[in-house]
DNA sequence: TTGAAAGCGCTAACAA
DNA sequence: TTGTTAGCGCTTTCAA
C-alpha cells in the first residue's frame, strides 16, 4: 500500500488500481479518519482549489462594502457557485491595489473574480498573477483585453442603454425636469449618466450642472447630504437614483420634509435590490439579474480554470425597466 | 546568503542577522519582488493565518444568508478586523455539519468562528478541531462549555431580556393584544419568545398558541404567508417580529390591505439594522451593536490564537430598546 | 553570525 | 497494478 495507490483512490483514478486494494485502503482511510491538508495538497499540485474575490472599495464608505445590497446578493450567486463546484472562496476586499497585488500573488489561486477593477488595474492583476480572471463591471478597453491572452472574460451591464431607458420613461410620462443622483462620477456611474443625458438630449431637453445631485456618502455626512438634495428635489419633477438604497432614502428624505413620493416627486432607482421591493412607495427601477450574473461569472471562471478557452471576452447583460409605485404620470 | 538567513530577515528576527547582510538581503529581496507562498509557508509552520468562518444555514431560505443584514453587518466587522490583524477569512456556508466538519478539518485554520451553532454541533467541530473556537449566538450548557478545554468563548445576546423590554414597552404604552412574529422556535428566537411570555405573564395578560405568527420563509411561499399573516394581525394591537427585515416586510403587507402602522397596529422589530432606518414610518426596535460584536468575536479569537487564555467563556451582550415611529400609545 | 539539511504532507513521474 | 522517489517553497534545528 504505497502512497501512490493511496493518492490514486483518494483521487478515484480506480482505473490504476485493483478492486481489492481500493477497498483495502478504503476502510483503512476510514480507520484513522484520513483528512486531507490542504496546504502541503495545494503546495505539491500547484493549485489551491480556492477562488479569489477582489473587491476594491471606497475608504469611509457610509457602509460596509458586505451591506451593500447589490453586492450581498451578487456574492450569494458567486459563493453558492464556488461551493457547489467543490472551490473555496477566499475574499479580498482592500481600497489599496499593492495590497491586493501582494495578495493576489502570495496565495496564487486558481482564478480571481475581480470587481468594480478600473481598466488598467485589472491589467495589472493579470500580469502578475497569469491565471483566469473575470472581471465584474469594468468598462475595459478592447486593446487592454487583447493583453489577457484568453485568460480574461468582463461580464458587464448595458448600464448606458438602461440608464436610457429609465429617463425615456420618465420623460414619457411627462417629467422634463429630471435630475441625476449618484456619489460618484466614474466608472459604471459615468457611464449611466451618459444614457441619462442621451436621453435628455433626445427629447431636447437641456441639461446643467444643477441637475446632477451629488450624494456625500461617507459615514458621518451621507443623512445630512441627502437631506439637501431632498430639499433641493422641490424644484424637480423626477430624480434618478444610481442605486435602489439612495431612491429609498431619497423618498424618506423627501417624505420627511413634505413632498410626497410619487405624487410630488417621481424616483426611479436601478439594480433591483430588495431594498426596492420594500420601500413603500414600492421602487420602479432597472432590473439586472444580479444572482444570475454571480453564477455566471464563476460559471465562466471555473471553465478557463479547466482550461477551456472563453467564447468571447466580453459578456454584456441587459437591464430591463420595472414599472412599480415610485414614478407617477404627470399630464 | 542562505536561506536561514533571509527567512529570519523576512520575520523580523534582525538579531541574528548583521546589519550589512540584512541590508543585501533586503535589497535582493526587492530586485526579484519576492512574495512567499503561503502554502509552503503554511505547510512548514503548521499555521494558516486564516480564520474560518461557519456559517450554518437553513435551506431554501428565501434569500441567501449574505443578504441578512443582520449577517452582513456582522461580517463588516469580521472582516475588516481579520484583515487588519493580518489574516484571512475563509466563509464556510453550509446546511450540513458532516461537510462542515470536513472543510474544517481539510483546513485546519488558526481558528473558527461559528454561527448559530447547535450546543453539540459546537462541542462536535471543536472536538475535531482542537483549536480555538468563537460562538456567535449559540446557547450552550455550562457542562457543554466546559468540555472546551479553555480554548472557547462564546458571544451571545440577552434575547430574552432584550424582547421582554419591547414587549413591556409596548404593554406600557397601552397595547394588550401582542403577536410574536418569527420564523422559527429555536436557538436564538424560542429564547426570545421565552422573553415575551414572560412579560407577558408579569402583566397578566394570556397568551394563546394564536398569538405565534409563524412566518413561512422559504422561497417562493413568504409572500404570500406574511400577507395571512397581515389579514391575522388585524386582530391585533401590536407585532413584535425576531428581525427588522420582517417588520418592515408586515408592515408593508399591512398597508397593502389597509391596516396603517402605527395608527391601527405597532409594529416592533429586533436588531437594528439597516431596514429599520429606511422603513417608513421608521422602526421602533431592539437595538444591538452588531458591528462591535462581529469586532470583539474576532478581538478574543485572536488572543486565543497567541495563546491568551479568555477570561471568561461567555460574553454576553446587552441590547436596548430604540424607539422610533412604529409604535403608538393607546388610550 | 551564517550555512546545511531535514522535513512539513502531498502529487506525479517513473521504475519495477 | 504497485512501489519508489523527487520535489513543491518554506521553517527550523543544529552545526560550523
Amino acid at each position: 500500500m504505497s502512497t501512490t495507490t493511496v493518492s490514486n483512490v483518494i483521487h478515484g483514478k480506480t482505473g490504476e488500481v485493483s478492486p481489492e486494494t481500493e477497498q483495502r485502503v478504503r476502510s483503512y482511510l476510514e480507520e484513522v479518519g484520513y483528512i486531507p491538508n490542504i496546504n502541503a495538497r495545494n503546495l505539491a499540485a500547484n493549485h489551491s482549489n480556492i477562488i479569489g474575490v477582489v473587491i476594491k472599495t471606497r475608504e469611509n464608505h457610509y457602509m460596509h462594502i458586505l451591506s451593500e445590497p447589490f453586492v450581498s446578493e451578487i456574492l450569494g450567486g458567486i459563493e453558492e457557485m464556488i461551493r457547489k463546484a467543490g472551490y473555496y472562496m477566499m475574499l479580498y476586499i482592500s481600497d489599496d491595489m499593492a495590497d491586493i497585488l501582494n495578495k493576489v500573488a502570495a496565495w496564487n489561486t486558481d482564478g480571481l473574480l475581480l470587481f468594480w477593477m478600473l481598466d488598467d488595474d485589472a491589467l495589472r492583476v493579470y500580469k502578475r498573477f497569469r491565471k483566469p480572471v473575470v472581471c465584474v463591471d469594468t468598462y475595459i478597453s478592447e486593446e487592454t483585453r487583447a493583453q489577457f491572452e484568453n485568460s480574461f472574460v468582463n461580464i458587464g451591464l448595458e448600464d448606458e442603454a438602461g440608464t436610457h431607458e429609465a429617463i425615456s420613461y420618465l420623460i414619457k410620462t411627462g417629467h422634463r425636469r429630471i435630475g441625476f443622483l449618484s456619489d460618484n462620477h466614474e466608472g459604471v456611474d459615468l457611464v449611466r449618466f451618459r444614457g441619462y443625458r442621451r436621453a435628455l438630449e433626445e427629447a431636447g431637453i437641456k441639461y446643467s450642472n444643477k441637475d446632477f445631485f451629488e450624494l456625500c456618502s461617507t459615514k458621518g455626512e451621507i443623512e445630512s447630504s441627502m437631506k439637501k438634495l431632498a430639499e433641493k428635489a422641490k424644484k424637480y419633477e423626477a430624480v434618478f437614483c444610481c442605486s435602489d438604497v439612495y431612491a429609498s432614502m431619497l423618498i424618506n428624505s423627501c417624505e420627511r420634509i413634505g413632498i410626497s413620493v410619487p405624487e410630488d416627486l417621481s424616483v426611479i432607482g436601478f439594480d433591483d435590490t430588495f431594498p426596492s421591493r420594500l420601500s413603500r412607495p414600492s421602487i420602479t427601477t432597472i432590473h439586472q439579474d444580479i444572482v444570475e450574473r454571480g453564477r455566471l461569472s464563476i460559471e465562466l471562471l471555473l471553465k478557463m480554470i479547466i482550461g477551456e478557452k472563453p467564447e468571447s471576452d466580453q459578456i454584456i447583460m441587459k437591464p430591463k425597466l420595472v414599472i412599480r409605485e415610485s414614478v407617477k404620470e404627470r399630464k
